[in-house]
DNA sequence: CGCCCTTTTGAGGCATTTCAAACATTGTGG
DNA sequence: CCACAATGTTTGAAATGCCTCAAAAGGGCG
């Protein structure tokens, strides 16, 4: 589960005869522009479940474009522990914390085998002049990743374990919905570990909160397939118990 | 204190003859570029402690570069409470978040009078096809906030009450050492509120928390002034006692 | 089939919060 | 310029949410 994805693996495909229908950063452009960015494309050999894409520290070469399965990203502090930063789904772009110092502040992981394109950074760079569309997308991505991460602060900052839980799934709910998946429905990609770290909570905590919920019956567990039987419990359990600590007038 | 900055209000100067000697985006651009970005440049006119810089929801104008003074930035969540995102400082720029819709996801007030300019939104996007060096400029701004929001995330999810507040001590005197300012002597602008709400813990806690940093030599505290005496205990400090919760092998 | 890893459940402990009350500081109007 | 109000800060004592430790139950995979 220990090599980087090589950048020397064949190409696959090529955004021309792409049959992908996730979100894609490339179709997202103007008709004009797609021939010249596809060309630099290149889609991936797949990778299974437990391999980085990259990790922190290493120089960036590209941006990675998710089109099937789901990954994790993570940050290592200097003394060893780690924190889940982010899970990624089909039709997000990856890379953005590398362009600061064009080395990679967090690691990528996959959660289950996924399929993905890279476009190097050097050739998005020399494409910026000619396709101003994609500078807007690329900023645009990056400027979703800011919100996402406040977004997590604010999660781990003001609010408790049972809300920390509830805004979580309401959220995957949403990103579902978003790609025309079931809102109410659906696996989780990752392990009740993952989501302890991501909420920052033990992981016991996370395996009674899922009964509590049950109890409540806002939804039924099984495994990692999760039914929503109630939203409304949800989204109220969300904006309830939060820490206070509020700071203006 | 509660008025926006506006728009009508005067330019002061130019950045032909800006004397500001703070990191700056537009001197950091190559010499043949300078002159067109500066020409949409605006300085404006400074604001006083409590006023906001834009708030959340707002449409996105322009961008905002703090020339002097000191910012807070911070997230209003559904429910009412907030969570300080971040602290700017002269050299920061402001409104990244707002790419992503076109309106800002945060709100952003002085917490002291403040100078700053501001470049309009519109203006960038169309510079960028003529200036490449813009658009990496950003692109570096935009990638430095997800990582500070990431690195946020990491303190609020995996350290203990001391040690955040030692990191952002740490964090803090780095800051102001990489402007050139004492790395060991410097003023808060921020209130204990305002720590509080960052490292998301109780007030009280940050209030016995300087105590006890003060008790162990490691500082004084004056006030708002603080004399870091022990870098090195700071640093022990900022890595000990996290809470664990481990997700990978 | 059996080992190992993940998940679940229970009981006790501790870091941090909450509540309460001085105290200091800043701002304001007489 | 001082008194008073409002706000911010410090300190103490009690309460608690979540963690830690411990151990059993459940699935996945060779």
């Amino acid at each position: 589960m220990d090599n980087v994805v090589s950048f020397n693996s064949p190409p696959q495909t090529s955004c021309a005869n792409c049959r992908c229908t996730t979100p894609c950063m490339v179709r997202a452009l103007p008709q004009e522009l797609r021939g010249e960015v596809a060309r630099h494309v290149t889609a991936r050999a797949p990778i299974a479940r437990g391999e980085h894409l990259f990790r922190q520290g290493e120089p960036m070469n590209a941006f990675y474009m998710l089109r099937a399965g789901s990954v994790k990203s993570y940050l290592d502090s200097e003394d060893g522990c780690e924190q889940v930063a982010a899970f990624h789904f089909p039709g997000d772009i990856l890379a953005f914390d590398a362009m600061a110092e064009r080395r990679h502040m967090s690691s990528a992981i996959a959660l289950e085998t996924i399929a993905f394109c890279t476009i190097p950074h050097d050739r998005v760079m020399a494409l910026i002049t000619s396709a101003p569309g994609l500078w807007s997308a690329l900023m645009r991505g990056a400027a979703g990743h800011i919100v996402d991460a406040e977004q997590h602060a604010l999660l781990l900052g003001q609010k408790s374990a049972p809300a920390r839980l509830a805004s979580f799934l309401l959220a995957l709910s949403h990103r579902f919905a978003a790609r025309g998946c079931s809102a109410t429905e659906f696996n989780l990609s990752m392990s009740r570990q993952d989501i302890a770290n991501y909420l920052a909570v033990a992981v016991e905590t996370i395996s009674r909160l899922f009964t509590d919920l049950q109890r409540k019956g806002a939804l039924t567990v099984d495994r990692r397939f999760i039914r929503i039987c109630s939203l409304q419990t949800l989204e109220d359990m969300a904006n309830e118990g939060q820490v206070a600590r509020v700071s203006h007038a």
